[in-house]
DNA sequence: TAGTTAAACTAACAAGCGTTAGTTAGTCAA
DNA sequence: TTGACTAACTAACGCTTGTTAGTTTAACTA
């Protein structure tokens, strides 16, 4: 809280507040009112609202593209590194779940930055199918359609700031060894 | 198409619309210049734009609840209780995923109804839960934390509507046959 | 102390919102 | 042919939206 600058308290005060109803249904004045103040007041540190929108989005698109780069490139097997996105997804989660639901629910509403935004995923996405696919090649990972397991593991990956904020004691290394079992390993004896 | 009432062809349109910009970013405006008509004209048929939501997500929580009471009820395994709600989703899901788009993101703007929608669905969670539970203690399902296997199984079901309509040869049979396989079994060999 | 700046304020704007009232044109049964 | 019904229309309502302009207040800086 000390060295927070106004405009980063705004955009957390946003993020809450648009995990909670959506981007499309928060107005300025809520988060003015949140805030404390009057909403031509946010003016005065931010320049729109689709600036926030931006700033909370593509800060978290650019996060994931890093942590998963270095991924890729280090040479572990395709299971340590299935077991480092799960990680990652921890990692980035837990330190900003509000900003997360923005991620994943708002992006549609991004203007200029639409375009980046979907080519970071989609190469996101193909990164990991890359690895999966490896995983298979070398008998590492069943031998199950590459797009069924994409789409679980990250359907699950994904939904992890639903999830987080409410266990209050969380272990994010606890966290990273039961999910990657289940992930990996599955649930039956 | 042949033996739809206009309302349901507003519905439908509506979900579409919600499906792609969430429910508080759609106009009645926008609804209507789907149809091909002009916003006022749509009250003919609709009482408002909140009883539009409400008939999509009600409808399909309800077919939910039905169905997951049947598989409650069954003498089935865990495991196959397990595998018999993997099919219940696929099943509702596929018939309709437009509707399933607004049941995941635009349930917190439901009015009257958003109370009966949350006792649904932690009613939902709880009988998962226990079928998971009993799982373990049958030995048939890992010892694993039963809310992580709740979860995550949870999360990729509920993300079935983002997938489904992107392979468009869909065999329900073969899909449920892969996604248990993934969500029980794991990816690893 | 005088000047500058940061950050709040009030007031207002044009545009868009969901919705209502009243009207009109076409279709069918009596 | 008349009367009722259906489903569209135009026009407008009161309200809310994001944003701008101009002003005030208090705190630093010279």
């Amino acid at each position: 809280m000390k060295f927070e600058t106004r405009k980063e308290e705004i955009i957390k005060v946003a993020a809450t507040l648009f995990k909670e109803k959506g981007y499309s249904a928060v107005t300025m004045r809520d988060i003015a009112a949140e805030m404390g103040m009057k909403a031509a007041s946010l003016y005065n540190h931010i320049s729109s609202k689709q600036h926030i929108l931006k700033d909370i989005i593509i800060k978290l698109a650019e996060e994931f593209t890093t942590g998963l780069t270095q991924i890729k490139n280090s040479k572990a097997t395709s299971l340590e590194k299935m077991q480092a996105i799960v990680a990652l997804h921890i990692k980035i989660t837990s330190s900003n779940t509000d900003g997360m639901a923005s991620l994943n629910n708002d992006w549609m509403h991004l203007e200029e930055k639409l375009e980046y935004y979907l080519k970071l995923r989609s190469d996101y996405e193909d990164d990991i199918r890359v690895i999966i696919k490896d995983g298979i090649l070398k008998k590492e990972i069943a031998d199950v359609s590459v797009d069924v397991i994409l789409f679980s593991m990250l359907s699950t990956l994904r939904s992890l700031y639903l999830w987080i904020p409410k266990k209050d004691d969380l272990h994010p290394e606890k966290l990273t060894k039961d999910l990657s079992k289940v992930l990996i390993s599955g649930v039956n004896k």
